[in-house]
Formats: structure tokens, C-alpha cells, sequence
DNA sequence: CTTGCCTATGCAACAAGTTGCATAGCAGGA
DNA sequence: TCCTGCTATGCAACTTGTTGCATAGGCAAG
């Protein structure tokens, strides 16, 4: 179960409680893996449960107390054995292509705004992103490793940084590929009849 | 629950037994959905009860009887009305980038057999798509629509056709992105030193 | 002072997906 | 004849993921 592997690199990050992970899994670590609350919590509880992390009543003011839960020694050697696995292919979920094969049996212009409303959320989803590069990266238009503060002048690079900068890209270049493919879709869409 | 959709698209394309979608889900359909045999029996069970497929027993000889299920005119109503509901947003499950992550915690480079391994297999369904291509749609380097003997001379084109190709297209430009992203990936990791 | 919103955690029921196993006919090769 | 492999269908148990609901404190706006 790569949820709770998930939450391990999350924790290792930065220790957190539930409400921090869901919202974590709102953002950075939504790019790649997505869970609600609910399940964080039962998959926190079992983890807790098996020494896979520590955990912290955390008192708060001004808002209800929270558990602070961190990766105990164990679940950091249990994350290491998990890299070490190789990875089973992942499995494919690609809604809109079911419908847009389904189209053909109904009227395929039908489709067209819906289309379109996918390809508003990439390029929303792409732009957040480069932000986010922008941000916490501080990129412009061509990437330049020199001029990476973090690997100028010697210094050792941060792993954990290029590496969340390497998977951000990959967030980047799907988004990018998504959005063109959804406007040959379109055409596709256009240029054919209005269905039987 | 978008297999019953997958499902009925695929045996409005063509009827079938339980145990030939098995294998069209490894095949094209595949390309967008997964599911197992014992999923897909499951579903065909519920979908017979529910009037929205019809099954035929088909007796064949030098292998054992099948039942051939195809869609009825429930099935079809059914479909249609899914086609005109918005899609909500898929979830996202990127196994490989949860380890790259979490790879910083351990050694970032002993992940490299691994993405090398993931990218053979992206470049295998790339050109596994590639010769299906050829196959099928009878595209060479450019597509030219004109070129395209089902649109040409005037020709209605073939709605189904037109779109099958555009979700293969998808296909390919997922592993072409996938294949040049590995790269970066790759570059990254063999940059950054070995790890705590 | 009521209403809505945010933080914070959780249960229960259900739907979907996975894994392991079982059955059975027939074909072809050792 | 036995073993392997392909076609063909299915059950049972389990794990994962989703949906709806419940609770509770504090804050800010109206």
C-alpha cells in the first residue's frame, strides 16, 4: 500500500498531524499521490499501531490540540526496504478516453465542452505549478543549474530538493502534454460528423 | 464506477465473452482502463441483472462453451446519459514519484536500475502503440488526414475510427513524455551524490 | 448571538479492486 | 499417459478507497 509509503517521505519532510497530511495531500503531495482525510487517519491509526511512526499530543491555543505523528526508526528501515522493491506497473485510469471511445455511439460534438473544461483544469493545475517552480525553485524560463543557489559555489546539492524539483517537472510535463493532446482531441472533435 | 463503462464501449465496439474482454483489457482497452478477469465477471454478472447487457450462450467446439454478452438497449440509454455527466477529476497515482521522494532519505542512485527499467517499459509500449498505429490508422512519419483512405474521396469519416486513433495518439504523446522525463530523472539522480 | 468557516479527529457503511484458489474441457508434446 | 498450456468461468477473503455523517472548540462577520 503506497499510501502509507506516502506518508512516510511526507512525515520524513516534515512531521505533521492528520490535518496537515490532508492538506499536504491537497498540494505538493497531491502531485502524485492523493488521499482524503478519512483514509489518512484510519492509515495513521494502523501505522501508530505498528510502530511505524511516534506520535505527540500537540496542546494548542486558539484551536483544538493535535496529534503530531513523526517516522519512528522503524518506519524510516521500512521505507528504505520499500525503495529497494521494484515497482509493479501502475494500473491506468483515463476516464475522459473511456467517454471519448464511448462518444462514438452517442453524438461526439456533445463532448466538446467537456473537453475543454479538462483542458481549463490543466492549464490552471500548470500554472500553479510554475509557480511553485518559480517559488521554491527559483526558475525563470530555461533552467540553469549553476545559477541554482543550493548548488552554486561548491556546495554539496540538497537531494531531497532536486529531487522534489525533478518530480515537480514531471507534474510540469504531463500537464504540458495533456493540454496539447486535449486540443488535438478537440480538432478530432470538430472535424468529425455529429454522431449517428 | 467507470469499468461498466469501459465495458459497455467495449462490447458496443464488438460482443464478447467475459474472458475476451479479459483480454481486450490487457490490449486496447487497456491502454485507458485496467481490470482483471475476476473483476470483469463480477461486473458482467451485475450488469446482466441489471437489463443493461444480454447474454447469448454460444456453443463452440475444440474449446468450451461461451456466453457472448452484448449490450442492450438499456445499456445503451445508460451509456449515453454517463456521456453527458462531467467527468470529476481523476486521482492521481504516481508510485515511482513517492520513491524518488522518498529516496532521499536513503540513496538517491540505487534508484537508478529502477528508472531505467521503468523507462525500457515506457519505451516498449511506445513502439507497441507505434506499430498499432501503423497497423490501423496506416499513418507513416506526418499524419495527413487526406492521406487517410477512410476520409479521403469524400468519404463520411468514420466517427469511431477518428476517435480511437485520437486516444491512441494519447497514448503516445504519455509515453513520449514519460520517456523524456525518465531522462531528466535520470540526469537528476546520477547529479546528486549518494545520500545521507 | 447566531451563522458560517476553519481546525481537528473520527465512525460506519458501502463500493471497488486485489489475491489466491478452484473447476473443467480440450490440445499438443514428451 | 502425464504434463503443460490455453480457453472459459467463478467463489471467497481481504485490502483499499469513497461517501455521508458526527463531534467539538474557536474566530469573525453580520
Amino acid at each position: 500500500m503506497a499510501l502509507e509509503h506516502a506518508i512516510l517521505v511526507s512525515l520524513l519532510e516534515k512531521p505533521g498531524s492528520g490535518y496537515e497530511l490532508a492538506r499536504r495531500f491537497e498540494r505538493s503531495i497531491g502531485y502524485f499521490w492523493t488521499a482524503t482525510h478519512q483514509q489518512i487517519y484510519r492509515v495513521l491509526k494502523r501505522m501508530e499501531a505498528d510502530g511505524r511512526l511516534d506520535v505527540r499530543e500537540v496542546p494548542q491555543q486558539g484551536r483544538p490540540d493535535k496529534k503530531e505523528y513523526s517516522v519512528s526508526a522503524y518506519g524510516l528501515t521500512a521505507l528504505g526496504e520499500w525503495l529497494h522493491e521494484p515497482i509493479q506497473p501502475e494500473s491506468v485510469r483515463h476516464e475522459l478516453a473511456v467517454k471519448l471511445r464511448g462518444a462514438a455511439f452517442d453524438d461526439p460534438r456533445a463532448l466538446i465542452g467537456e473537453v475543454e473544461r479538462h483542458q481549463r483544469m490543466h492549464r490552471d493545475q500548470l500554472d500553479h505549478y510554475l509557480a511553485g517552480e518559480r517559488r521554491d525553485f527559483a526558475v525563470s524560463d530555461s533552467r540553469t543549474a549553476v545559477s541554482d543557489p543550493l548548488t552554486a559555489g561548491g556546495e554539496p546539492p540538497d537531494a531531497g530538493r532536486e529531487l522534489q524539483h525533478a518530480v515537480l517537472r514531471g507534474g510540469i510535463a504531463y500537464e504540458r502534454m495533456m493540454i496539447a493532446w486535449l486540443d488535438d482531441v478537440l480538432a478530432t472533435l470538430r472535424r468529425i460528423g455529429p454522431g449517428r
